[in-house]
DNA sequence: TTGACTTATGACATCGTGTCACTTAATATA
DNA sequence: TATATTAAGTGACACGATGTCATAAGTCAA
């Protein structure tokens, strides 16, 4: 996490030098970003930067995870509006995440963050969806707000197994679209697909 | 992929060299590794190195090839002894892989791998089950294996997603265990769980 | 004004990368 | 065998990036 002396910044300040990290990170992945580059977009001095932030990777993650928050936020709306129906909330936020992609500013950061996945920034996306394992909030509050009716679990204890299979699987869509170039009808249709196997089950034997 | 100086190399100095980057690439995550490492172990030049590979991500995706390229015959061994079983060759190929995991002299450097997840990594361990995306002869070699009847699939089309789906899944155990340090016993239960959660599906509507 | 504390700076030591001119070894050719 | 040609091996070097540190500048309260 970036400083107190970071928080502590006027308001201008800090935004210019999140507006400045975000340029680098979306024009090279973590590994290449530098932070030379940076406090040069900046005009911050090179010693102003480590007064921030650890290091790269020390902003990366905090960049991300506001935008994660974000996503997380609108997630558990989803839920709300839908009465607690989680394949309808999750396939929601597929198709808006891809619809953002393909427009928004923040593409080519997300986009870098996405196809360099780390196992951290994979488990900030899970986080998206569960919060931090720690934080029993988050999981709880998710959990408060799922119809589990529309679920086919025998305990509660399986719910946490199904955020997990649709977290993996709606992640990896999202990979997969950014990655392959798929049109956004491409991947719409292979996400449907994927969750309707998912929803109908993958053996026979159980039918 | 290394050059063909590499090829052409013999036997023992090939596999000194791929001695030291192991060792290297299992010290520290690729972003971390050093080619300096590397030479002083396998005693060679840098001038050396360079003329065997691109970088010191060729170097680590080519030994990575080399653990998956194994595993995946092993799966398809497995295809063919479970008669086209495609849910129970998983569930196999997830157990000996944890168990591997934990003992095998690798452990470090795959751990490393997994843990520090690319895309491509990621790309690399859906090519154990899938091969290539071009390589057709790959995917239609699983294909040709896999009983269909024992899925819940209504046309061949969906077999890709079921693959990918299962994949998913199973990477995501296996990263789980390692990065959560989970027993054995936990990692197993976890993912039985999620694998009978696939075969039944996740909504009641369907049942 | 003084002192205490916070913030800002950029030069610097250190390390890693990739290259290149050059040497050495191997192989082919006459 | 002598010579030409091609392949393999080398390490010094230029370049760029990182993280630190001594020092300067700013802020605020007594």
């Amino acid at each position: 996490m970036p400083t107190s002396t970071f928080f502590n910044l006027n308001d201008s300040k800090r935004a210019k030098l999140l507006q400045a990290v975000e340029k680098e990170f979306a024009r090279a992945p973590l590994s290449q970003a530098s932070i030379a580059n940076i406090v040069k977009l900046a005009g911050v001095s090179r010693g102003s930067f480590y007064q921030y932030f650890d290091g790269k990777e020390d902003a990366f993650y905090y960049l991300l995870k506001l935008h994660t928050d974000k996503r997380r936020a609108y997630f558990l709306s989803l839920l709300r509006e839908t009465d607690g129906d989680l394949m309808a909330s999750m396939d929601k936020v597929f198709r808006v995440t891809l619809i953002e992609l393909s427009e928004e500013k923040h593409l080519q950061f997300l986009k870098n963050a996405v196809l360099n996945v780390t196992h951290e920034v994979e488990d900030s996306f899970t986080e998206l969806f569960l919060g931090k394992h720690n934080e029993v909030d988050a999981m709880n509050q998710v959990k408060d707000l799922v119809d589990f009716n529309k679920l086919n679990i025998d305990s509660k204890q399986e719910f946490f197994h199904v955020m997990q299979i649709l977290t993996s699987v709606t992640f990896r869509n999202i990979v997969d679209q950014l990655s392959r170039n798929l049109s956004r009808e491409e991947a719409l249709e292979n996400f449907r697909i994927e969750m309707d196997l998912l929803s109908k089950g993958l053996s026979s034997a159980d039918r």
